[in-house]
Formats: structure tokens, C-alpha cells, sequence
DNA sequence: TTACATTAAATGTATGTACATATATTTGCA
DNA sequence: TGCAAATATATGTACATACATTTAATGTAA
């Protein structure tokens, strides 16, 4: 069992409120990484296995870059460049939007598709990474982190 | 109350794991943009003040870039050209260290402490980003990442 | 219809992250 | 002593983030 003043060699907070911050960041942080490692030896991050889910929600129906931003976890990150990557393999295809020549149709390939479906086996297995929760206490994060953003 | 499922825009979670996960991404990213918001008029970012406030608990006993790679949350970031930034902006001296050359002593300045005086005003304002959170709720929270780490 | 504002996406710049590799110094051991 | 291994930091590359600016297309109103 490693508590968060071991991880980070800081014996004691000022309060329950910035150990319980500092832990959040630390958290995530440390989720981030282990995803990664995950997708590494698909060749693919973890924003860019964010859109391609995104895409493959809509699917067969294009996406546009804006409701690519409208859906992603970060709403500030850049979609352009992230969709760039995804063309670049091929996981993607990129074509001007008929009625609005302005915006762009991005669809999910076949090859996109393909890649989701060996890589839902890696990431839902069990629970997930958060597999030592119970489903009762994964809820009651929920709501925790609900009223931190009221 | 913004619920998680409003923010992104996704109705429904396949379990209370998965929208917990989804919920803990978004809201230590939620918390970081806050943060950058608040230094930003500082001109600084929140790495450059994590690395600072080490800097601080050392004073005046100067600190190595392993000190600080230890210390901080996010073990793998690139902590020589974080100091690189500080010292540009004076907040930070860096000297070879004299009893090992192949270290470097690295010392918060002056202005340095100056920064950071003004900037707790900020950041420990009442219970931080956290406020809307009882100790015992943060103290729950705590518990639960720490688990999910176990 | 032209002029101006709005919208959608792309691009530019600075910073940070993640990881591999390079350089210099020190340590330890044959 | 001399040379390999370990250590401390710096550098290189690819990707992402954050935000400002640019370009092109569309909408709107005089």
C-alpha cells in the first residue's frame, strides 16, 4: 500500500483539502501513464484512441473537427493536429464537408475500426484501472469529483 | 451542478468504473487549467512553481535536479529545462556543485521568494481549488485514490 | 451586391511530457 | 594505474497542450 506522502516524500500536508489535491493530480497522472504503456505497442496515444472512439461513436456519420472538441476530456487541445496524426496512419480520412465547404467530415477506416477492436479487449478488461474500487466506491468518487467542479 | 455526463456530453457510462475513470481525467485536467489561470498573470506555469516551492522548502541549502526529478509529482518530466526557464527569468541560479561536478546546485533567488510570496496569497486562499469539498470528504477522497493505486 | 462580422479549421509559438541517447564526472575493481 | 560501470545532467525527437493568429467560407445587413 502506497500512500500519497510515500510517492511523493512530503510527510505531512497543511490540510486534508491540498493532500486530497495534490493525490488527484498524482493520480491521474500516474492513470495517464499506465494507459499509455497500454497503447504503446498499437502505435497509437491517448488522445488519439480518444478521437478515433469519438469517430467510431458516430459512425458511419462524419464528425467535424468542432464536435471533436466538443466531446474530448481537454476542450483546448488541438483536434486539427491530433486528427493529422490519425490521417497519417490511415485511421482516419479527411474529406471537405459538401454542404459547408468551410467544414471538414472526418470518418473513422475500416483500419480505425479494426485497431478499436483489439484494443477494447486491453483496456475493458475487468474494471478497468480502477479494478480495485468497488463499484459502490467508484460512485462515491464520482460524486466527490462532481461537487469539486460545482 | 455540472455532472460529468453533461460536461462531455456522453448520456451514458458501460459502468460506474468507467465514468469514475472518465470523471477523475476530467477533473484533474479541470483543476490544472484553473490553476495555470491564476498563475498566468505571474507569469509562470505550474510546473515552473512546483519546482519553485521545492526550491523553497530547501532555502537556503541549494537543491540538485534529482532533488527536484524525486520530489515532484510527475516523476519523468524534463526537470533541467524547467530550471532552464526559471533561470531566465532570474528566479533560479544554477552553480556547478563544488564537492561533485557532475551535479548542479540549484537555488531559489530572491525574487524567486518574492514570486512565491505573492503567489500563496493566491493559491492558499481559504481551502484552494478543493473548496467545495468538507475536510471529511477530501480525507475520503485521499482514500479512495490512494486505493486505486494500491 | 458590397462590407463587415461570424464561423470552421489550420497554423504559429511557447511550454511541457515521455523517452532515448549523449557527455562529463566519479566510483570501484581488476 | 587504468578501465568499465555507475551517476548527474543535458540534449534530441515526437507528441500534446494552451492560446493567439491566420485563412477561407458563410451569413447578414446596409
Amino acid at each position: 500500500m502506497m500512500k500519497i506522502e510515500d510517492e511523493i516524500q512530503q510527510p505531512t500536508f497543511k490540510s486534508s483539502h491540498q493532500k486530497a489535491l495534490i493525490n488527484l493530480v498524482f493520480t491521474a497522472n500516474w492513470l495517464g501513464l499506465r494507459q499509455a504503456c497500454a497503447f504503446r505497442p498499437f502505435g497509437i496515444t491517448l488522445p488519439q484512441f480518444n478521437v478515433l472512439r469519438i469517430l467510431r461513436g458516430q459512425h458511419p456519420k462524419p464528425a467535424t473537427v468542432n464536435l471533436l472538441i466538443e466531446r474530448m476530456l481537454d476542450k483546448t487541445s488541438n483536434a486539427s493536429r491530433i486528427v493529422d496524426k490519425l490521417e497519417a496512419k490511415a485511421l482516419v480520412t479527411r474529406t471537405t464537408c459538401p454542404s459547408n465547404r468551410r467544414a471538414v467530415d472526418i470518418r473513422i477506416t475500416e483500419a480505425g475500426l479494426e485497431l478499436l477492436r483489439r484494443l477494447d479487449v486491453e483496456v475493458d478488461s475487468e474494471r478497468g484501472p480502477l479494478q480495485n474500487l468497488t463499484p459502490d466506491e467508484a460512485a462515491q468518487l464520482s460524486a466527490l469529483l462532481d461537487k469539486i467542479r460545482d
